[in-house]
DNA sequence: TATGATTATGTTACCGGTAACATTTTTAAT
DNA sequence: ATTAAAAATGTTACCGGTAACATAATCATA
């Protein structure tokens, strides 16, 4: 049989109330009947009932996580990082974390908003949110505790933490130029997150701000994975007009990309120069070491969970709209 | 203002009871009222508190995974890998995923303990989990719907599913000894894990079994972290006695040790060969390509949801102890 | 038409806490 | 000693569902 605050209390001779007074910290409690009570709290080895508390409280001290499957693996590394930033923070600790793996194929598209209306959670982060996904609108509107990771909408609706993705593809663009090349393919990703919007957006402007032609011939619309980009290589090599590098609007994407072009014989970074977004852990390790931009995607997860948190908690008023720095890491493979 | 099922039972003119039946969709319920009931709670767009039914039913539907953070970073593929199976399983979809990071360096140790007894959880797995560790025996003996990935313990108190270590171990070596090897280092991982323990025993008894001297100084003990076993790598080059193979416990161990021998000048394999165990991403794509013993790290996981899955359900009586084939992965580091 | 079984719905209590308010005891100040 | 403020504890109601049991309505059959 579970111990409850009850049997708790009737062993110390008290109220529940005066026992629940100590385990929250909070109001009067005379110093030797709180410690009565603790000791008969340890001796039974009585833990509070989460639910109760929760049911009670209307708190329930839970944050959700909502992972929308895009890629094959839910937890790639870009999932793995933000997910370690959002959990590394002295100040979370105080709340469980739920994780929802929500897969679009499989209808769970509303899933997050059912979820975030049966008063379990008391905020929600969104990872790989897309821009035509119905619910989100209608879910921020609501005034629900809410972050958007790597979603950029300035809109008063809405709370993201975003990074500068439209200077980070100048970034690659400009560096790519700078080495003299003129014929740049683009690998958009998925063109529903803003993230592949803006950073199609900067490959496009940076061309042109540099006297060069944009042709859409060499966007190759990708997903934002790994095995997409190795198959969509292929059309790279149907262009009249070959391109001398490319660049890639992720690191799993350069990745696959990579793996196609060495399996045909040709030289990275001599035959085709390619760079990447992100910086994953992958892309130090793989040969050519692959030069890409940067993303601080732990601090992304750490900021999102600290926004989530001064929300829930009041200390800042939405909307909050926040941008980190990108930054080129440059290495062998252009 | 929040909906309730209260407000759905005074608008569609019956009882609380009618409504809830209507949505767990047990017991008799007339077709009309019933759907006149669904129009009322599709208008007023209800959704039921998850919190209340939980405390009322005694059921969470809440499942935890505790992942001891060992590592530098929590999320590594290990853990990407193993709870993308968790998670994957269609059965597993009724259920809430709660992820709860335990740092033993922070004094967390006892934290998943209170989880546990908190009714918060129908149950739990563990990934990580040490044998050092006080409380796991404890909560096990409680009879708490419990189950640990990689943690082999032959008692009617755990419920386990873990590789073969022991067989993985023999093919890693019987592999090295087989292109001539003698001189073999081991590099152990953490011998609080019984994988780690699994792994070495092998080493020592395949030495053996095949005519070799089992040499103490031979043994280096690393944690399964890159980090760890990049630094310890001094240490081969300070024996008298050269190795001319190493066999790392986790492939993040042979990585940093790639790493550091590499930066010495030496050529793997012909200066010295290595090989590794688990197979992760990383192991492919690394240069060389990483010969490793594979662990079905997605399988562990699903199998791990399923089995305690099946032990909330009542379907399996437990003990479960379980375990899954490893196989050689032959590439170029030996 | 009576009767038992089946279907439909309702009533009550409870899950285990906490909020809000009420009361009693102690302490400090006049 | 009196009294107000502070400290300590208690009472009641409620959070929003569901389980268990009770009752009412309908149906089938003798």
């Amino acid at each position: 049989m579970k111990i409850t605050i009850q049997d708790i209390a009737e062993k110390a001779q008290v109220s529940k109330m005066t026992v629940s007074r100590v385990l929250s910290g909070k109001g009067y409690v005379k110093k030797e009947t709180a410690e009565r009570i603790k000791t008969i709290i340890s001796e039974l080895n009585y833990e509070p009932n989460f639910i109760a508390r929760s049911l009670s409280s209307k708190r329930s001290m839970i944050l959700g996580v909502i992972i929308f499957k895009t890629a094959p693996s839910l937890f790639d590394e870009y999932v793995a990082q933000v997910f370690s930033g959002i959990v590394d923070n002295s100040e979370i600790k105080h709340y469980r974390i739920m994780v929802f793996p929500v897969d679009p194929n499989q209808g769970d598209e509303n899933e997050y908003y059912k979820i975030a209306r049966s008063n379990l959670l008391d905020g929600l982060i969104l990872l790989r949110s897309r821009i035509n996904d119905a619910k989100i609108e209608a879910l921020a509107k609501t005034g629900f505790p809410l972050v958007l990771v790597n979603f950029k909408k300035y809109s008063p609706y809405y709370n993201f933490v975003d990074t500068e993705n439209y200077k980070g593809a100048v970034l690659a663009m400009e560096h790519l130029i700078k080495k003299g090349h003129k014929k740049i393919v683009f690998y958009s990703g998925n063109l529903f997150e803003t993230n592949a919007r803006d950073r199609f957006k900067a490959y496009q402007d940076t061309l042109i701000n540099n006297g060069l032609k944009y042709n859409e011939e060499w966007v190759i619309h990708s997903e934002f994975d790994e095995e997409d980009a190795y198959l969509k290589t292929e059309q790279i090599f149907k262009c009249t007009n070959r391109p001398t590098a490319i660049f890639c609007a992720s690191d799993y994407i350069a990745i696959g990309a990579i793996r196609r072009i060495q399996e045909m014989g040709l030289k990275i970074p001599d035959d085709i120069a390619i760079i990447g977004f992100d910086d994953i852990e992958l892309a130090s390790h793989i040969q050519p070491k692959l030069t890409t931009v940067r993303q601080p995607l732990h601090e992304l997860g750490r900021n999102a969970g600290q926004i989530l948190l001064d929300i829930i908690t009041g200390k800042r008023k939405t909307p909050v709209h926040k941008l980190l720095r990108t930054e080129l890491v440059d290495r062998e493979s252009c």
